[in-house]
DNA sequence: TCTGGGGTCCTAGGACCC
DNA sequence: TCTGGGGTCCTAGGACCC
């Protein structure tokens, strides 16, 4: 296992985990819902991503259609949300930067959880550090969290795991920890999937432990570098590194489904112009252009009654950009040669990749003429809808009507960012 | 009727070169 | 009839994550 880097220093590391995050969000602004039972929904209203402890043990899975559990959700009164993106940024924001207060070195891993590099805590007072990180969070912004802490960002997975199923808050994995992977299913451990889980059940290992356990060379042979990354971490051997800087993103993808099904390629073409514009948007904040422009659309993979398309098509631009104009000829271009009359189309998107910063593109003569040409143009709409709000400027092609935007029946309408929206207290 | 969206990394295999 | 071998680079697709 020479390939796999790894050092033998003795870390501490914690994973901070929002407690049901969406629907802790909502909860922050509406004081009705507080001990009721809340589900949050994905886009279009199309599966529960968020439930509250209540509605767990109401039986409400994970990812699950919500029109299958519509009955259940009127029977026993749920409060159910639209996903309102805009205030969970936020929200996540304030978390973070108060995570940052407690060490040096955060690894902000998603929109509700970070890694923390604690090393520098004393093993007999980090579980009371776990505490004050808790509370802190709580105090300062309202949300609640569970701390797991282990020697590998793997195993404070585990642990964070069991803080929630407990109802523990911290957990410090430092002692009898082959009793707790022994009692932890194979298919919870970080980096272990569906696919991996079906390997590991079929050659009789069904927790973490009979994985810890197993030769790394037999892991490697079977899976590849990052099963054997695993299987490493449980030993308690760190090999994934903490990201401290956070990196540019490599692609940048846009896409919906639509409200309805959409069959006409005018349609079909102001939504990929539409993605268009708020992707580039998206890579101008960041100073990036992209070297390559992939378009897709498909028709809905359940609907069995009906014959499934799915295409895709990628261009590589001649130079790369993020200028929507340019980026919009080029999707159109993609769309049409991949459209195919007579489907009911349920979801279209656009992917811009081989992003690199803006002031990188050297290569070709040409560049700065052409991009200066454009520069200012979009700086000023960026600037603009800024101010103004989303599509103050947009262009014709978007189209206005947009029959296929999604649904969002059930949002809070609830806006940080503005003042009408701030709870009202009577005196 | 109604099933999300946005990422990362790894690997196999093709293209190409000498 | 007989059609090298080894290296690099790139990409599509798969698996995983939240």
């Amino acid at each position: 296992m020479s390939s796999i880097k790894y050092t033998t220093k003795k870390n501490r590391i914690a994973l901070v985990d929002c407690n049901s995050f969406y629907v802790s969000c909502e909860r922050l602004f509406n004081p009705k819902i507080q001990k009721k039972a809340v589900v949050v929904l994905s886009n279009n209203d199309g599966c529960v991503i968020s439930r509250s402890r209540e509605a767990k043990d109401l039986g409400i899975k994970m990812g699950e259609p919500y029109f299958k559990v519509k009955e259940l959700v009127k029977k026993n009164k749920v409060e159910v949300y639209s996903s309102n993106y805009a205030l969970y940024g936020d929200i996540s924001r304030r978390v973070m930067k108060v995570l940052k207060t407690f060490s040096p070195k955060v690894e902000i891993y998603s929109i509700d959880e970070a890694f923390i590099d604690l090393s520098f805590i004393d093993e007999k007072g980090v579980e009371d550090y776990g505490r004050e990180i808790r509370s802190r969070v709580l105090k300062w912004t309202g949300i609640p969290t569970s701390v797991g802490i282990a020697s590998t960002k793997t195993l404070s997975k585990v642990a964070n795991h069991i803080a929630k199923k407990e109802k523990a808050g911290v957990i410090y994995l430092n002692t009898n920890i082959d009793e707790r992977l022994k009692k932890f299913q194979i298919e919870d451990v970080w980096g272990v999937g569906k696919q991996l889980s079906k390997f590991y059940h079929k050659n009789n290992i069904s927790n973490a432990y009979d994985l810890k356990n197993v030769s790394n060379t037999w892991v490697k042979k079977g899976t590849n570098v990052l099963g054997a990354k695993t299987a490493m971490e449980l030993r308690g051997i760190p090999c994934i590194d903490l990201q401290i800087d956070q990196e540019k993103r490599k692609n940048c993808c846009v896409s919906r489904s639509f409200g309805r099904k959409v069959k006409d390629l005018n349609e079909l073409e102001e939504s990929v112009i539409t993605h268009c514009l708020n992707a580039a948007e998206k890579i101008r904040a960041d100073d990036q252009i992209a070297k390559t422009i992939t378009v897709f659309i498909r028709t809905s993979p359940f609907d069995k009654n009906r014959r499934y398309y799915s295409n895709s098509k990628t261009i590589d631009l001649a130079i790369p950009t993020s200028n929507s104009i340019e980026l919009i000829k080029n999707a159109v271009k993609a769309l049409t040669d991949i459209y195919k009359y007579g489907y009911a189309y349920q979801k279209a998107g656009i992917i811009l990749s081989g992003l690199k910063d803006a002031n990188q593109n050297d290569q070709n003569l040409l560049t700065p003429l052409l991009e200066n040409k454009s520069k200012k143009l979009m700086k000023a709409i960026d600037y603009t809808n800024t101010k103004y709000g989303r599509y103050a400027i947009s262009i014709a092609q978007a189209g206005l009507s947009k029959g296929w935007k999604m649904r969002r029946e059930h949002s809070s309408k609830i806006d940080t960012a503005s003042f009408d929206s701030l709870p009202k207290i009577v005196v």
